[in-house]
DNA sequence: CCGGAATAAAAAGTCAGACTTATATGTCAC
DNA sequence: GTGACATATAAGTCTGACTTTTTATTCCGG
């Protein structure tokens, strides 16, 4: 996924980076440049580039005379794609899914009533072309094809949302859906009832009707987080 | 705020940073890091540092025989701290100001509902000393008094959702709000309406009332947006 | 015995220079 | 025009020496 180590500092991340996140280094255990640069083979300009990155990531802090301290997660940047996709390969990915899917919860709804005021007529085709994929895929097994454009569609919202921070989440939710697909629940076809709400959705952002759109999409979401066994009100 | 330039290559970014979020190099604008490194006077070390810590927001792509090119906007990490400061502090501001809002409306109120469930009892009552403090701080242009409890308010709100991603947006809307006091609106006391919803919200907590919290913190949050002349439903 | 100042040590930070590697681009034969 | 080859360029890497900051220790006077 995306760019796996573009240069030595990338590679020494892809496995520093899912060890902090995992926990392997527990809050305030510090670390030494020089010794890490002897553990990965790499020169010391190298590793403190990466030691930079981590600590624009709020994972590590760097002091003179110190070292290289861990932060506690509190600190860390939680929504740096990065830092997500690490946490949700690591052992933590469970729980991790769960802050997503409550995130996706709140976000979602608001992003589809405002993707009724301001979609363009493109992506109101788009809508429904991905809604009408998931119908056609959403029996006989074909769980990639219907990941595929239920992905897309939640994509579609978020960016015809006109809000950036609300497009930047799309990879957030490609994410979760992906993990839900692969990994958790879903082992046969996908919920009838949530094939038809993506559809309604489609329908009331194309007639432009926000609200109708923000409670469909709400169900919609309520039923993530029921599959995750997250109470809803 | 926070830590202003921890080393040379802070320095750096503290000047490049906000110049590429103020747009100031376009998209698709190829720098060199020797180039920089003379502007700035320092090593090509600390320089690289820079430009790694940049290249980790997705403000900039670094590639071999071509140079560091500027990213597009729509591929910046607008959740990272550093970015949001930086932009807030250029003449994007009012844009900025208005996409926080808008996911502080998304947000919030699945947040106060969340709340509502989780908050501890001391949770409970910092809320309402909070709400407190408002309250004797609304009359008589004691605008930072009533800010600081204001932030507060929200924070709590925010970190007894027990959900982290929620709780990581207290600094966003801490900026927002402090935006909104500084320098947009808001000359003279807040409304009174307002206040009065705070500590409701803080009651309906108390009471274990989610339904309620959700929906009085979704009245704020429309409010703050009409404040802003964004569109509510 | 205690406290504060002088001192030493440790680790990050900085710099300069030489070298390597990937790659965009231009050239030439076909 | 197309494909193979050569070349120039800028990032990437490594090394070693030096500086600076901060913590810990030592030592002296009270």
């Amino acid at each position: 996924m995306s760019t796996p180590g573009r240069g030595l500092h990338g590679r020494v991340l892809d496995t520093l980076g899912p060890a902090i996140t995992a926990g392997e280094y527990p809050a305030g255990s510090v670390l030494r440049t020089d010794e890490l640069a002897q553990r990965f083979e790499v020169s010391r300009s190298v590793m403190r580039e990466a030691v930079r990155v981590l600590e624009s990531m709020h994972l590590v802090e760097s002091r003179r005379r110190v070292g290289v301290t861990v932060l506690p997660e509190c600190e860390w940047n939680v929504y740096d794609p990065q830092v997500i996709r690490w946490r949700l390969a690591g052992s933590e990915r469970p729980r991790q899914l769960r802050s997503l899917t409550v995130l996706r919860s709140a976000v979602e709804p608001v992003a589809a009533g405002l993707a009724a005021r301001h979609a363009t007529a493109e992506q109101c085709a788009e809508l429904t072309e991905c809604a009408l994929g998931m119908v056609a895929n959403s029996r006989g097994h074909r769980l990639e094809e219907y990941l595929f454009h239920d992905v897309a569609f939640h994509r579609v919202i978020l960016t015809a949302s006109g809000n950036e921070m609300f497009a930047r989440l799309g990879g957030v939710v490609a994410e979760v859906l992906a993990g839900r697909t692969h990994h958790d629940v879903m082992f046969e076809d996908p919920d009838p009832a949530a094939v038809t709400l993506h559809v309604q959705v489609a329908e009331a952002v194309r007639a432009r009707d926000a609200e109708r759109a923000e409670r469909l999409t709400r169900e919609i979401t309520e039923g993530a987080l029921q599959e995750l066994d997250i109470l809803a009100p």
